[in-house]
DNA sequence: CGAATAAGGTACGAGATGTACCTTATAAAG
DNA sequence: CTTTATAAGGTACATCTCGTACCTTATTCG
């Protein structure tokens, strides 16, 4: 009967939901809307026609359109791999950057440029981004390095958080300033080799 | 006669201008408007009042808002300093770094952060904007750690592209991801003192 | 069952982009 | 000097989006 439906809209017509299903609905479809169009696609009226609803539920819920995808793009991020231990470091390290590169957010950069520019200065969401960028990450390059320092494979001053952080930066800056959604694999593994590697191995040898 | 006018608005009435003093008269205006308030403050009916004409001229040279960012952005970013020689790696990297930080145009961050979110995807304007930012700089980097190279205070297979810009790759990480303009000076420093000098002099003995 | 609460529907003001169309000044050619 | 092509100015407008207002309707809870 409703054959031009999405799922959220005909959920909808099964009786009206309230409170956190509801949410839970808006979020999703703030969620789709940035994976597929990014920040600049994300529109309020949309996300409202996705999850079967309207602009009001929304914006009950989140002041601006920045909040909601700042919320959203907290559930596209957080769903983050254990850190893997192949023995090896520089295998470690390469799938780590690779999880980054191709993640399950794909067009990572395009959301995360987005997000940065439309958010502009209100400080509590450039906080939350903030954590979430530029971390879910010290404490998994922490724990990979830190294996490598067990076996003997990088000095113990490696195991500084602006020192393992170092090969995730570079790669973030590389996809942020080319405007690629995905870097090639051989800059990768050129950050990993000419950088990241003689960098933690390096550092104690030479003071 | 006319006490409000800013000066390009009172330069249109002494005739009217055309070509390129019109096209200076606008980039100028849009530079002006992108430095005080950033890409999202620029708009297009702004930027032809404060240029003391109106959209049309602008739409005649520039197809859309991004491209006259971006053109605009250039003249921001163009006028750069020589490579400075102190004489110590160190002061010279460290320099270098905050002419970067605290540039002559000041909300580094903001407009870069705005300019790659609004264009989006359009190719040219992505390559011209890579240009700029990416390097404004590989070979004043190369300059810099060329000259602490012939001083013997690295060894020479520092002068890597991918290696000698580590440092403005890290700053640019940096205020990207804090969404703070400026970063604060013991950053930079950590930055030099626990990355990029290791990495530079820690090279050679490694391999 | 009845009232408080939360959801849906619709309309609208403000502000921006990009387009259309016409008028007017300037410069170059005859 | 006059004519004419070109480029600038002026204005209006269609479209889109954000965010707000106001009212109606369904659901839940006392």
């Amino acid at each position: 009967m409703y054959p031009l439906m999405v799922s959220e809209e005909a959920a909808a017509k099964r009786g009206r939901r309230r409170g956190a299903e509801l949410e839970s609905a808006i979020l999703r479809a703030a969620q789709e809307e940035l994976a597929e169009s990014g920040y600049a696609g994300l529109t309020m009226d949309r996300v409202a026609r996705r999850a079967g609803t309207n602009k009001n539920a929304i914006y009950r819920r989140w002041p601006n359109r920045a909040a909601l995808a700042v919320a959203a793009y907290r559930r596209l991020a957080t769903d983050r791999l254990p850190p893997p231990d192949t023995g090896e470091l520089r295998e470690d390290v390469l799938t780590l950057l690779r999880g980054v590169n191709c993640g399950p957010s794909s067009p990572q950069a395009e959301i995360l440029r987005g997000l940065l520019a439309g958010i502009g200065d209100e400080p509590e969401l450039l906080a939350q981004l903030h954590e979430l960028a530029a971390e879910g990450g010290a404490g998994v390059w922490l724990t990979v390095v830190g294996r490598a320092v067990a076996r003997g494979e990088a000095p113990p001053e490696a195991l500084h958080p602006r020192v393992v952080t170092v090969a995730v930066a570079l790669l973030r800056n590389e996809y942020i300033t080319r405007g690629l959604s995905t870097v090639p694999d051989g800059v990768l593994v050129e950050i990993v080799d000419e950088v990241y590697l003689p960098l933690l191995r390096g550092r104690a040898p030479v003071r």
